[in-house]
DNA sequence: TATGAATGAGGATTCATTCAT
DNA sequence: CATGAATGAATCCTCATTCAT
């Protein structure tokens, strides 16, 4: 019997309650928001949910696993347009900054950084986590600087695994902090002042 | 008739209470940790628990105002042995970069970030959030940005006040990322990385 | 795609849990009686109960409206039997008379009773039972009393609202003492008598 | 070692406590009302509570003793002074009309209604009633209706004890409904009423 | 596959009672 | 005797997960 719905079907399934599911999760955060919530917000059957994903876990994963490679993919792709390394790094820092008033990526980085926590506890996750920040983050600033080494504009001495991991954790600590606080938070200009000084320190 | 125990020992008993609540919120999170956890981590009875405090919530709240208060007047007081600006930045990040290694600070990095999650959620929380970040965070870094500006120390025309918002969320940002990835990140020197970017950022 | 069960099937349901309940409620009195009681007296999971019901309150509410409304429309379309007032007033006598040794009957007593008195200091729940009395209980009475009147059968001169309300005080007064006395209230004699004297009255 | 505190000191806060009590068990119902309210309302701690009675079953029933022994005898002897059965059931009555309005007397309705469910659902406390209901009320009733077919004043040939019991169950009916309706209920006619009737059923 | 009713383990909170001071 | 902190059994309700239709 050939199978009842096509793969394509099930995927677009499995990414539509995902999408809810990130907002139930943003909204109430991940054990607060209940199954039915997320039954009520995407008004698909709990019954069906739980043929795409065994357990509230499961989806909890799934959205972080695609979201991440998807925005990484993405930013990667785009960073081929500019072959000045400084251009690079400016370029990522005006992405996040582009974020400010989008609604959605605030929920993002809200349960991201729930899933951070929740991953930090969890054996498997937390490997999962660190292989994570080494593949798709760390590797990406490490390159540019390295590659920004070898043309001569970039000449801070530091390392770079260290300047990669700053670097995120001022873009997660910055978009956490304006999450948080929203309207009360001017982060358009911290970005702004953190590229500056990013930028600054690598010449 | 005096009263049957001191208010000392009242103070002493929640101070007991918070104390263990932190330890279990840090170890499964705030809605994972259960009153029982606290109870048998603590040894003190449920009971107990509900005299000192009226609600999960309570204990969780309570934890951030002393953590938050008790270690900021703290910071503050020692701040006065600096009459320099940028000594005194380098001093705030010193303090923090000694905190590497030590686990109590790394569970209340995490539930903090964990509490932000969460009173973001709450308006009155939220707005608890707000004041103090102005009250407690904020004002500290802008007082000796333009006490650096007149005596000349620091030159930067950026804002202070973003300047000051940057500042916590590096310090936010690279203590997250270590309470989650631990000995997989290298604290010490991003944190060290992160004092030398800023504090040549100011001058 | 059809409801996966009819909407009869839930109101049957429901109807097993108040039954159930309803024996609960007088065997042990609403606060004392848990839903575990109720759970192991119907064999329907707490689960279950919480899914037709949002609280144990709820159950008493629905309880005490369906045994009203029921038992007091059914009373009414049998009245039109009667075309006599005093026949009436008779017939809703021997109606209760007719209760005496029904086990069920002495449960709804203590169960309507202990609802009067939890509703008293409700203020919503209050207003409930001031409608109510005049809804279905007053208005009965108040018609016979004015019919009565009108054909002659009935000369007393008293207000019929406190007619009204002197017979269901009698009525329940019986009630409640026989209830709570049991075989040791001789019920039906007292009916009687009580019959023998408001009709009486009225003539 | 002689008594620290004197019998009389420990009947008076008995007495208090009862007091106290009573309000709270009216207000809330005896379940829901806590020691704690007790303690709240009356400025006696919980332990001097708990020296004073063994439970707060205990002061329920104290509180059901205290109140029916104290008011029968008081109506018994106030009885003495009508020596024509029809003016000792009217006076009867017109006690009980008074207490329209009073407070005190609605709480003790209802905390006497409660109670009996309570105690029918207690062998024990159940045949306390049962006795009481004999000693303390049939027999006042009985008697005068005893007396008065003597005299002639009663012809009735109805059951002396019927006549008792429905005496009671219309007091009870209708100062229950009283304390649940209050002002929605039209008492003093209804006892009127009632007095007329029951008196012109007797001659 | 889709549905939503059923399940019951789990968790926060309450409160009568005890007992050290 | 008086006090109120300590105790933990008891109870309501939630919600992830299962499964019959």
């Amino acid at each position: 019997m050939p199978p009842v719905v096509s793969d394509e079907y099930r995927a677009r399934k499995r990414s539509e309650i995902i999408e809810h599911a990130l907002i139930c999760f943003a909204e109430k955060g991940f054990q607060a928001a209940t199954i039915d919530d997320i039954v009520k917000h995407s008004k698909i059957s709990k019954g069906s949910i739980y043929t795409y994903f065994k357990s509230k876990e499961e989806i909890y994963i799934a959205l972080m696993n695609e979201k991440t490679v998807s925005s990484t993919e993405r930013l990667i792709e785009e960073l081929t347009k500019y072959d000045n390394a400084i251009e690079k790094i400016s370029f990522i820092f005006d992405v996040y900054k582009m974020q400010a008033g989008r609604g959605t990526w605030m929920d993002t980085v809200k349960v991201h950084t729930e899933f951070y926590l929740h991953a930090s506890r969890d054996p498997e996750l937390r490997q999962l986590l660190i292989d994570r920040a080494e593949t798709y983050y760390n590797s990406v600033i490490i390159n540019i600087i390295e590659e920004g080494k070898k043309t001569g504009e970039i000449t801070s001495k530091s390392n770079p695994d260290v300047l990669a991991r700053l670097f995120w954790s001022i873009i997660n600590g910055v978009g956490f902090q304006y999450s948080a606080l929203e309207e009360q938070y001017p982060y358009e200009e911290v970005i702004e002042e953190a590229k500056e000084m990013f930028i600054a320190s690598l010449k």
